[in-house]
DNA sequence: CTAGGATCTAGAGCGCACTCTAGATCAAGT
DNA sequence: ACTTGATCTAGAGTGCGCTCTAGATCCTAG
């Protein structure tokens, strides 16, 4: 065990890493960023004690950044959301801004798919030729 | 304009840049990293002169950029190409590492945008309630 | 009581992929 | 000839998102 419990419902900030992928050094990060929603609550010692919400939160925040948004609008959406209600509108922009991006990068990362099988095929190819017949004209590449 | 034409059937760096996407810094650099395939050939002033199969090539370079491929592995497999027929296998291996890759970074993408649309519900939800009867309980965020 | 690991803060450092700068040269239009 | 803009080289600088360091403190197990 590289973390042990604390109490009962709440989390070290080693078993918040080890739930969300994140380093503990990130946690800190994040949080000094202001990536997060309520003021991490702290033992008498002064480590900090996640909650269960919280580390739901950290979930999204990484389903979010391994998507391709930027810490600074995470940030921005971590402020509307602290706001509290009131402001959907403007966490519906947000996302959809965000889900534009993550569709035009699912739309080239496709096309990379694309282009691979193509290469694959391509260099398959060379190696049955090869295999059944020898050398391949060496004068044409790619 | 920004870029004048070249000798038809070459182009200048310029142009390249308008082509593929990149910079002329970074059409520069992928050249100092060894990213190319042939040395670029030079007019007697000391101008790049980049050939159609140079563009192809740099196409191809964006492609799996965009798609998540680091330098260095584009350098490889620059490398491979440059070496000339007999190192399918290897090119495949690649080639396929990035293609696993790929994917990954595809089905994130699409959980992420579940997620999104998720989230656009909840909202959208609860801005429809706004609507019909004012504000909702505002102990319940995210 | 002691040793060990986990955690704390503040801040420096790093890897990546460019991007920009400075100062010079080249080339095309007028 | 002159001006203007594109290009050249070498190398410094930038932005992002962490990652690591140092030195102190906390806490659990033995």
């Amino acid at each position: 065990m590289t973390s042990a419990p604390a109490t009962s419902g709440t989390f070290t900030i080693g078993e918040v890493a080890d739930r969300t992928g994140l380093s503990v050094h990130a946690l800190r990060y994040y949080e000094k960023q202001n990536l997060l929603i309520g003021p991490v609550q702290r033992t008498a010692g002064g480590r900090r004690t996640y909650t269960a919400v919280d580390v739901d939160w950290l979930m999204i925040c990484v389903k979010l950044r391994e998507s391709g948004m930027p810490v600074a609008e995470l940030k921005r959406f971590a402020e509307l959301v602290r706001q509290g209600p009131g402001n959907e509108e403007q966490r519906l922009q947000l996302l959809d801004t965000h889900r534009r991006r993550v569709e035009a990068q699912i739309n080239a990362l496709e096309e990379c798919r694309s282009l691979i099988e193509w290469k694959v095929g391509v260099y398959t190819g060379h190696l049955r030729a090869g295999e059944a017949e020898g050398l391949w004209d060496p004068t044409r590449h790619g």
